[in-house]
DNA sequence: ATTAGCACTCCAAACGATTGAGTGCTAACA
DNA sequence: TGTTAGCACTCAATCGTTTGGAGTGCTAAT
């Protein structure tokens, strides 16, 4: 960061923006005439040139080859990201109307929200739900379905609906059923299901006397039900990529779409925290992403936050040369938007 | 048919299917004099050619370029399909293991046949969900979740659980939802989707009084939630479509995946009915296909039931030359697998 | 009716020449 | 000392040419 000032004097600094910046308008190597009447130094293409040889020396650009233009290499991404890339100023993003429906159910509003992005930005999108771990257990019910199988239902603050079917051996009657639905929501209403550890799991089995096979079963089907291994991922736009000439060579095209398609991968692109940035937008280039498939992709996620620490994922998938500005503009309008949504609907 | 058997005499239904199978094997134009050495007709390349030159005419083959071998046209190849194509003997299709793991969910179940029908066949699948429509409802839930909100839980015949929260204007007791309850168990249950019909809805309105909106919403959030629109479709592989060259050039390929992405389009491969054939196995060659983005494709559906006329589709794409014989024998053997799944499960 | 033989066609791959954008270097200049 | 004009050089891309081979259609002979 400092070192960047120190290797870069304010020329070599102009001449990289206009190097990338042209790179990522018309996707094609920079050559240095193209540089000199570009920019506003009036100097000549041959001084361009000695100036872009240091600057290739430093690993801030390449050449794909001899006698070629320049392009950004990963670190000169990286650099126009941290230092050069202007945030777009308020009104436009302000300006900028997503329409959400409003709906009732979450699913139905994170896959809309994965296709506009998609459609707005011409990337792959990827959307997860809030991870339920912060989420409270707001009542648990359970039903007859037949002799064998008992329906739970939990639904959680947000009115996230889970159910799932438990097998019994011997028939329950009615008022124990009655008395085991007391004992959870005594029990664990109000909780997170953070909160729900061995002992009060303990504590409800000895309640429940002979029926703490049942209990046990409920907690199971919570614990696997929420678990992350069931952790939704929406995506969009996944055909996007094959617009791109440097990802739609026939291997990478077909490893990036399986990816997409079996999304298990993407799980590693959820953010842990809400990252050292105070936006909570993390920009991952090329080689820095965790996902090896995607290493000549950039990737930019977003966190957003439900309150109480429910946290969801945003994910932009595109070329290194993306439109890193757009993405950025659009990644805040929607985090701006969604907890506009949330906030009200409360669905 | 019968036209057929006049058009081609025995010797050119010989060489239509070497040219067919020859094919399908290699994905190359085959030659007059491949044919010659590939038959037990020992007849010279010439005269070979003198009947592919006939065949042409016919429409049954075609040539790309003057100079190249033929390739077997959509009427071709819907020959074979109905004449020539040889059913796998028995003892092939019962040795081919699947393994389907029993799990509670349809859902998963369904994912893991569209998955594993992908791997064994290289083509991309489809699988829709069986329709709700014959399906009997065993019993409705409603419970409170907060002052103005509703949690109505439905549960079906096969144990598929459909929830949808309601507002409610003003809170409603205990006693007025109880007896929603059993209103709505007591006059629902055991009924099919289809069979509810206008009186009904009409009825049961009648008997809650001045609740009589709430019933309305109920039945809303049935028809809803069970209507077609809401048909699952869940799909794998359609990568492997980037394996053909000829539908993997840029264009094509796109819109194929498109159209798994966005599974709108795929709905119009569910077919209404078993089909006129005793199998319920539906092949559609080329233009013969109902979505328009998939010409150059074969597509061949199943229709597996599962009981009381409860129906799901399931579907394989791949390119015209694909490995029929082996697609169908896949689907029939699945077919037989699913029953079994289902029967003992019944989830 | 079948076949050998031959001229012809056309794609695909290989090759070479050309083009043009871009570089690096050197020598002159302010 | 930094800047620039000029020039030789490099290399991918493009285009026309050539060549080889697979395959056909036709004809004449069997």
């Amino acid at each position: 960061m400092n070192k960047d000032k120190i290797e870069l004097d304010e020329r070599k600094i102009k001449i990289l923006d206009a190097i990338i910046r042209n790179y990522l308008a018309t996707g094609e190597p920079v050559g240095s005439r193209t540089i000199s009447k570009f920019t506003d130094l009036n100097l000549s293409s041959a001084t361009i040139r000695n100036e872009m040889s240091d600057l290739e020396e430093l690993g801030y650009i390449l050449q794909p080859h001899t006698s070629a233009g320049r392009i950004p290499s990963d670190k000169g991404y990286r650099f126009y990201v941290d230092h050069l890339m202007q945030e777009k100023d308020r009104e436009v993003a302000e300006m900028k109307e997503f329409v959400i429906e409003k709906t009732e159910k979450m699913e139905a509003v994170l896959k809309q929200v994965a296709k506009l992005l998609a459609n707005n930005t011409n990337y792959a999108t990827m959307v997860t739900a809030p991870s339920y771990h912060h989420n409270k257990i707001k009542f648990i019910q359970l039903s007859h379905m037949d002799e064998e199988q008992i329906l739970a239902v939990v639904v959680l603050n947000n009115n996230i609906v889970k159910n799932q079917v438990i097998n019994v051996e011997e028939p329950l009657d009615n008022e124990t059923l009655l008395k085991l639905n007391i004992l959870l929501n005594s029990g664990l209403n109000g909780l997170s299901l953070q909160e729900i550890n061995l002992a009060t799991i303990a504590r409800l089995k000895e309640q429940a006397g002979i029926h703490s096979s049942i209990v046990g079963n409920v907690m199971d089907t919570l614990a696997q039900a929420l678990s992350e291994e069931d952790l939704q991922i929406y995506t969009s736009g996944a055909t996007n990529i094959l617009k791109y000439p440097e990802l739609s060579d026939s291997e990478r095209a077909t490893n990036l779409l399986a990816a997409f398609e079996e999304k298990e991968e993407l799980k590693s692109l959820v953010s842990e925290t809400l990252s050292d940035e105070e936006t909570g937008i993390q920009v991952y280039i090329g080689n820095e992403t965790p996902i090896s498939t995607m290493q000549d992709c950039s990737v930019v996620t977003a966190t957003y936050e439900l309150g109480e620490g429910v946290k969801g994922t945003i994910g932009i998938i595109g070329p290194k040369r993306m439109d890193y500005e757009n993405v950025m503009d659009n990644l805040k309008t929607l985090k701006k938007q969604l907890d506009g949504i949330f906030d009200k609907d409360k669905t």
